[in-house]
RNA sequence: GGCCCCGUAGCUCAGGAGGAUAGAGCAGGAGUUUCCUAAACUCCGUGUCGCAGGUUCAAGUCCUGUCGGGGCCUCCA
């Protein structure tokens, strides 16, 4: 509806500019661009333009002369537009008629679920590519926010019409997987009494020993007769598929759902990863153009010249290929698979891979913008305004499952999602299961309950469920044109979500969405003994559950009946 | 030493692809319920947008420098 209307502004604004310029008023050669402004205050309209800067910067007028001169060619829809009045320097300001907000909301109440949905992204296929952890132990908060994000922002490219699919890339080979193997090997022998050194930077944490017991229990002590060298792949293989087992399922847990499941192993199959990578570096004639060479025995990848701080090794002396040649034939892997992008979502520790990445996606002849790379700063869990102490190394972090338990899915993740990704996040335990002011998940989600509520009432006192036969014009307070111009705006926030892939704004636009809501509530009845009108606002009441509801949905969060 | 992120109200953070007088939540204070859910609402805010330059008709937003906080640098994973 919105865009349907700037579309139409844009068109008569573009035909007054027309009209100044065959008057003589304006001496240009073509119409530039219409962009449009959300003014701040109410005084200044509903929707704002700019035109009138650019095109007295070209013809080096004053700005509100030009202005002037446009508006007064403009020929508008009475119906739609109120006014157009030349404020400021040169801003021109539109003042949409209630009439035309009004006309929201049939579209809201008659596309219910797909309200905010949109085809931008029609026919292009993304991979978003998220948390991604070792199979070497559980899932930790950081994951847990990672999970959110990645999820949020795949539902959010989803509803702007792209085609997406989720990617949980299975670090599995390599030396942590090795260092796995021989921490629950060691945990192993000690769990039947036999002397074993643990590894210097193994793999501490309980859930070793608990894998070990497992072991025993179900082979008893046969691995113990098994040469050493042989038995550390045996333990790593039945750890990581253990552990991998309890990641799914805390993610389904946390409403996250991949579609494919990639494993590092799997990428270099059964061939001699050194031999893969250099056939296909062959291909690509990188040798050729000098991008890959040779210096004192590894292989190096020259990426310094599409933008790296250095070049970098890939395969080592010892042939062993680095991890930054897994990634490489990872994201070949990727753009082979026909995605036209590619988003990775990181931790902000990996930060320090972005360029040599962009750069190696670069020299292989991808477009630059096809991988994008999104970091994720840490979490800092607290517990009634106190730091949890975490190390890794010790073994000792709270686990998502853990909070998940104590938290649920629906705190954990719209908490996860209320700040920007690249600022670090405080998350209070106690905060997020506080049924109060300060947990801005119950403000949301009580709005969801309370129009839910009335509309309940509504159908116990014989209102029709549906709202045809609404007449809407008696929605008349400025409270109620201002709820449905958010509403009306609602489209262009989870567009602008999902291309600057910020989920961050979706709890953003929901709280202010339910603010306006409660203060409706409580100075307005819906439902009195004037049918007529309760019927409108009935009909408004449906359009906002059916917002709020999308929006809770691309989060991944219920949206409750009742509370 | 090099690079990345951050610096906005007492605290936690927004600031929507440079635009008009910079916002919200929390904390603190005072009030609101015969009525659709009080997990709510109403009122109470003078901010060197870290600092200094620059670009622009217009800078919290872009550029350069600088200070402060955090993070990352390896033939590590």
């Amino acid at each position: 509806m919105l865009h349907r209307l700037k579309d139409t502004l844009a068109e008569a604004l573009k035909e007054a500019v027309q009209r100044a310029i065959q008057s003589g008023e304006l001496k240009i050669q073509e119409v530039p661009e219409i962009s449009w402004e959300t003014p701040s205050e109410a005084a200044f309209g509903d929707l704002s333009t700019t035109i009138a800067f650019s095109i007295a910067r070209e013809i080096k007028k004053n700005p509100r002369e030009v202005a002037t001169a446009v508006a007064a060619q403009l020929g508008l829809d009475p119906n739609l537009v109120e006014k157009a009045e030349v404020a400021g320097p040169g801003y021109i300001n539109f003042f949409i008629s209630p009439a035309c907000w009004r006309s929201a909301i049939p579209t809201i109440l008659a596309q219910g679920k797909d309200y905010g949905r949109s085809e931008v992204g029609k026919g292009r296929r993304v991979q978003v590519e998220f948390v991604s952890a070792n199979p070497t132990g559980p899932l930790h908060v950081g994951h847990g926010r990672g999970a959110a994000i990645g999820d949020s922002l795949a539902n959010l490219l989803q509803a702007v019409g792209f085609s997406v699919e989720r990617e949980y890339y299975i670090n599995d080979a390599g030396t942590q997987m090795e260092i796995l193997g021989r921490s629950v090997w060691a945990r192993y022998q000690e769990e039947l009494g036999r002397e074993a050194a643990f590894p210097e930077n193994g793999y501490k944490g309980g859930y070793i020993r608990d894998i070990a017991r497992r072991l025993v229990s179900d082979y008893g002590e046969r691995f113990l007769a098994v040469p050493e060298g042989e038995t550390i792949d045996l333990m790593s293989a039945y750890a990581s598929r253990i552990i991998l087992g309890e990641i799914k399922e805390v993610l389904e847990e946390f409403g996250v759902k991949f579609d494919s499941w990639f494993s590092e192993k799997g990428l270099y199959g059964e061939g001699d990863p050194l031999e893969k990578f250099r056939r296909f570096v062959q291909v690509r004639e990188l040798i050729a153009k000098g991008q890959i060479y040779e210096y004192e025995g590894a292989l190096w990848f020259g990426t310094a010249v599409f933008g790296d701080d250095k070049d970098r090794v890939i395969i080592r002396s010892n042939e062993a290929p680095t991890y930054f040649a897994s990634d490489i034939l990872y994201h070949i892997n990727k753009f082979e698979r026909g995605f036209d992008k590619a988003i990775d979502i990181w931790g902000a520790d990996h930060h320090g891979y972005v360029p040599r990445l962009k750069a190696a996606v670069k020299a292989l002849g991808y477009p630059p913008d096809a991988l994008e790379i999104l970091l994720v700063q840490l979490v800092r869990l607290l517990r009634g305004g106190r730091p949890v102490a975490m190390s890794t190394r010790a073994g000792e972090f709270v686990t998502l499952a853990e909070v998940l338990a104590e938290v649920g899915k629906d705190a954990a993740r719209y908490i996860f999602l209320t700040r920007r990704s690249d600022s670090p996040l405080d998350f209070d335990l106690e905060l997020a299961k506080a049924q109060s002011l300060e947990n801005p998940v119950y403000y949301v989600q009580y709005a969801h309950a309370r129009l839910s509520s009335i509309l309940r009432e509504a159908r116990k006192a014989g209102f029709p469920e549906t709202y045809g036969d609404a007449d809407l014009s008696l929605l008349s307070l400025p409270e109620e044109v201002s709820l449905i111009k958010k509403l009306a705006f609602y489209p262009e926030v989870v567009l602008g979500a999902a291309l600057f892939c910020e989920p961050h704004r979706i709890p953003a636009y929901l709280q202010e969405l339910a603010a306006q809501l409660h203060s409706y509530y409580n100075k307005h009845r819906v439902i009195s003994k004037d049918r007529a009108l309760s019927l409108a606002r009935l009909a408004l009441v449906a359009s906002i559950r059916i917002v709020i509801s999308n929006a809770l949905s691309v989060l991944g969060v219920t949206a409750p009946e009742r509370m």
